[in-house]
DNA sequence: CAAATAGTGTCTCTAAGACAATATCAC
DNA sequence: GTGATATTGTCTTAGAGACACTATTTG
């Protein structure tokens, strides 16, 4: 026991060269569509976070939030310190999606990035400035399939507009990751990172997993059904998903009020 | 751009503290097991290779294999190569399970894991022996629920027997992470690691995912069945099985002779 | 024939999808 | 009543699970 003690005295991680690790979030959350009609319920898109880079590399390109992992923390602790400092909230969910760790991706040298996947409920979010961003940004999100089997993934806030295109490699147990054929004016390989982001909201919110989050504790059935519909970015029929959701949710009691139409029950998570 | 360019020379990664990375690897195979009666099929448990540590920390203990990422290298390599360092066979799958960073999960310092579950056919795997390894061994698995709503981890390898005892920990998302209540003669973290691997690793086998790389190329119904029903620890109907995977498989026209019973159709994964 | 595995047929039950119908509010 | 959403009912179909049955080889 002395033995390891002495061992550990004089043990020494510094002759190995080591890489800079930072955690990626990419913060979603559903942004209300101004409706034409105001007896109608709101309509939403899906909606993630960027933050224009102020300095270089990349300068004046739009990146993740994120930063490096501190002495003391975990990587998930850091995403969140992250992402608080940019939005002053904590989000309602944090998902890991792995480690992107080519070694070229940054060219400040070897740094690589577990990304995140978080979601934001529906609250307005306060947005702070950070050290390096001249501004952060919600973008309106599309991601879809084109005919000749590339993805493209469009961004959009007011004017700016991101184009990036990428190609889909399946690398068995369905986990798919992808690849940047053009990363418009993205940075890194934060592209790439979005798409798989995309592709793990979309897993879980085919299961019902997630889509609470961007809810208040109390909504309606037909709330809940726009949080998967928009994220999905499909649309299913109301009698099956009621019936599909029912053991996941409880009646509170309380229902909608004023809203130009039939009251509707609000529900709680199960 | 030569702003850009000057800036990159300029930079330095050297003023932040980093930690070491490494990628650990949940090697799983199937083992066959010896048959009471020669005409019965064979019998397979599912194995796991560990390393028993020939120095400190936990000099004495056994743990999983695998290493620091080297400049230059994706994690994914590392994770292939420090295994082929020791089973000197490339692995039939490999899959990530998540970035393990607790502050002091290693006592030797800032060492975070990203950590792999792998899979190897049912060919013999050579083993050499790495550098601060005395030992190399594959052990029987059997992870189970009490009633009392803890895990127990028992690996088995001739004489050795390892017990940890687990707690889960729901955290949203379907991800379950586990608690070490008693590591046994684990090193490190690794009893978490092996929950992680083993729930994820039954995920899979669920949905006919990974099952196919515990075999060799051509195989029959009954010993794709075996995979899944070892995996997993149950068993399932054999008619019911055939019809789930119906899709999955295509016949290669060969047939399984001199087995004591009727030949049984060689497949192939489709 | 006995022992063992290989392979098929079919019944029930559940869940998903499609679609129709009714209910209730604001105006 | 009109326009909008809320909520329920039910028909059809696909798939999972349970179980019974037949087929083929070695010894």
């Amino acid at each position: 026991m002395q033995d390891e003690k002495q061992f550990l005295q004089d043990y020494s991680l510094s002759d190995y060269e080591r890489p800079s690790v930072t955690a990626d979030i990419v913060a979603f959350k559903l942004r209300r569509r101004d409706s034409e009609n105001y007896r109608q319920n709101v309509q939403t898109r899906l909606s993630l976070l960027l933050i224009r880079r102020g300095g270089h590399p990349f300068k004046g390109c739009w990146a993740l939030p994120g930063g490096f992992l501190n002495p003391g923390e975990t990587i998930e602790q850091c995403a969140l310190r992250e992402l608080e400092e940019e939005t002053a909230v904590k989000p309602a969910s944090l998902m890991s999606i792995g480690l992107f760790s080519e070694p070229n991706r940054d060219p400040r040298g070897w740094i690589i990035s577990n990304a995140f996947v978080s979601v934001f409920g529906s609250e307005e979010v306060a947005q702070r400035s950070g050290d390096d961003a001249s501004d952060a940004q919600w973008f309106d999100v599309d991601f879809t399939l084109e005919p000749d089997g590339g993805y493209v993934l469009s961004l959009r806030h007011e004017d700016t507009c991101i184009r990036a295109l990428l190609s889909e490699e399946k690398s068995r147990f369905g986990m798919t990751s992808f690849t940047v054929r053009d990363s418009g004016t993205l940075a890194f390989d934060h592209a790439k990172i979005i798409a798989a982001a995309l592709t793990a909201l979309r897993g879980c919110a085919k299961d019902f997993e997630m889509i609470f989050d961007f809810l208040p504790e109390k909504f309606t059935l037909s709330e809940l059904q726009n949080v998967q519909e928009t994220i999905m970015n499909i649309s299913v029929l109301t009698a099956n998903f009621r019936r599909k959701v029912a053991n996941l949710v409880e009646e509170t009691g309380e229902y909608t009020q004023g809203a130009g139409h039939r009251p509707a029950k609000l529900y709680r998570r199960r």
